[in-house]
DNA sequence: CAGCAATTGAGACTCAGTCTCAGCATCGGG
DNA sequence: CCCGATGCTGAGACTGAGTCTCAATTGCTG
């Protein structure tokens, strides 16, 4: 929890009333689970959960409405080293890059304004209009380190799951 | 061609040997193709131009033949904002980075010295030991913009595909 | 030349994601 | 109160990229 859902389910509504839809129940539950659980997750995470939780939302209405809350806005669709996506959740907060621990699957999180201002200029310079980015920089964290976990090469990342679900 | 492709079947060779494993006809034509043609490719598309070449290689040995160059560092695995893996060779030439055109799908590569050091810098910060990075800008390239193709949702960026293969 | 490991192709399989379609919910008129 | 229109849903078929299996083949090496 630790954070309230409402203003998002709120915005989600505004969102959906404006192209002439509807906020049902599925989606809200969605909305709701999203904000209130998860950071990172991919969408047969999220199928999954929701599966647990004996909230019955079929595989196409969760893709579905993930594809509304990415069109709205409210969560982001990123690359973490794997070969499918995954989702976050936008509060609100600024936009941020990842650091992927290649040897325990974490994710650091990081926001950085000089790579901001570098990257625009990089753009500027090749006359190209950015509208989105998404760095990812693979290699091993501390504590990975510390414990003397070798790196896994990266082209095994995607090899690298804590979690798999799909029933 | 415009490039002596014999200098990496050789690495190609080195590195099989170095793990008790040769180099054959079918690895050697698959090398050949992706240093004298491609530059970005995707594992299908490889595939696809074996079989107009009337040169059979089935699928498994392509993607087994990829994996083989992945792990010997002549070829990289990136991400170019869509939801599969693509490839580019490694010509000795240095790292670089992707603006990704999502009007067109077309990609500029761009290398830049103050970029690596910033977020080397910003690895140190966090502790976090790198050991690769993938950094894709998604925007409008210049000539899209003068004609005036509006930009697609980045969201979107996966159906726009120039070339859709498989047999 | 026999033995043996590495390699291959064909095709079955997996898994994320998409699409279709029939049935359901809701709403604004008449 | 019923009607049609519109949007939403779940089930499950489908797709496409990538992986795996296995029997047959290749190419050493002794």
């Amino acid at each position: 929890m630790a954070h309230n859902v409402d203003r998002e389910v709120q915005r989600f509504q505004d969102f959906l009333q404006g192209q002439g839809q509807k906020l049902t129940a599925e989606r809200t539950a969605l909305v709701r689970e999203i904000f209130s659980t998860h950071y990172h997750f991919e969408a047969d995470e999220l199928l999954f959960k929701m599966k647990e939780k004996n909230v019955k939302i079929s595989r196409a209405t969760v893709y579905r409405t993930l594809e509304l809350l990415v069109k709205s806005g409210l969560v982001r669709r990123v690359h973490l080293g794997e070969d499918h996506y995954h989702y976050e959740h936008v509060s609100g907060n600024s936009h941020h890059d990842h650091l992927i621990c290649t040897a325990c699957g974490g994710v650091i999180e990081f926001h950085d304004e000089e790579l901001e201002r570098l990257q625009m200029a990089i753009c500027e310079k090749k006359k190209f209009t950015p509208t989105f980015h998404n760095l990812q920089i693979l290699g091993v964290c501390d504590s990975c380190k510390r414990k003397g976990q070798h790196p896994e090469s990266p082209d095994r990342v995607r090899m690298i799951q804590q979690t798999k679900l799909r029933k």
